[in-house]
DNA sequence: CCGACAACCTGACGGC
DNA sequence: TGCCGTCAGGTTGTCG
């Protein structure tokens, strides 16, 4: 049961509902669920509020004392308190009918979950059929494929030995294998490991997730692969990517190459 | 439809 | 020590 619900500031990307406290103070939890990026909490009163974590956002569960960056704080009828922080406040926080939830904005367009069985090379053909961008950019697209990020996008090209500067449209269907089961090897590998922490990421326990241990080559330009190569990086769409020219094709992209 | 870029923010880090 | 530039897990909008 939210006893309380109370905003500390107006807005995160964009304004807190108006009507959050009022809707949601003395309401039940009947469902915590996710789609994509996005944490979905549902009441029994028809609302769910959608938060996102942008970022640099979390939710810190029973804080001994509210600190800078607690942006939303709910207190649960047992007593218990979460406090949503997000220091760069790229999150956003909504609260919509329950029954609405599909129309959400967000929602519309969106891919399918990539643990879901939908997601697989048939799909993947048929989404990146066409597509005059870079298979990098294309998975980073919530459209083709929903809730992967920088991170997950870079060790799964990996993983799957494709040249992050191969035409999405290109691909064939033998790396699209390789690529689905990339994808589902990383993300299980994260979700076991408790996530990826970077700077400021926690899980809502305070400990911190360990896959970036873990990572081939996110974030580790100059050192060695496995193979014995150096992990390149190159910036595509306003990101860096991450990339082993020897294990995933050392094309030059067109675009670097002499003419 | 696509790419490039900017905007939204704070904080951590490296170089000097 | 401190100042400054650069970069960071994401989304959304504009412009060409």
């Amino acid at each position: 049961m939210i006893r309380s619900i109370e905003t500390r500031r107006a807005n995160l990307r964009r304004a807190f509902p108006d009507d959050l406290r009022q809707r949601l103070t003395g309401a039940r939890v009947t469902d915590l669920d996710r789609r994509a990026k996005y944490g979905l909490i549902s009441t029994d009163r028809g609302d769910t509020m959608i938060f996102h974590l942008g970022m640099s956002g979390r939710w810190r569960v029973d804080p001994v004392e509210l600190q800078l960056h607690d942006h939303l704080v709910i207190e649960t009828g047992e007593g218990r308190r979460l406090a949503l922080n997000d220091a760069r406040r790229f999150g956003s926080v909504d609260l919509v009918p329950t029954d609405t939830l599909a129309a959400f904005p967000a929602f519309q367009l969106l891919g399918p979950e990539p643990l879901d069985r939908s997601f697989d090379a048939a799909y993947l053909r048929a989404a990146l059929t066409g597509k005059r961008t870079s298979i990098k950019l294309a998975l980073l697209d919530q459209r083709v494929v929903a809730g992967l990020g920088n991170i997950y996008v870079c060790e799964a090209l990996y993983d799957a030995r494709i040249d992050p500067h191969h035409m999405a449209g290109d691909i064939g269907y033998d790396a699209l294998v390789r690529l689905v089961d990339a994808v589902h090897l990383v993300l299980e590998a994260a979700i076991a490991a408790g996530g990826s922490t970077l700077r400021d990421y926690a899980r809502p326990d305070g400990e911190l997730g360990y896959f970036s241990k873990l990572f081939a080559v996110y974030g580790r330009e100059g050192e060695p692969c496995a193979c014995g190569g150096l992990v390149a990086r190159y910036a595509e769409g306003g990101r860096s990517t991450f990339w082993c020219p020897a294990c995933q094709g050392a094309k030059l992209p067109k675009r670097l190459r002499k003419s």
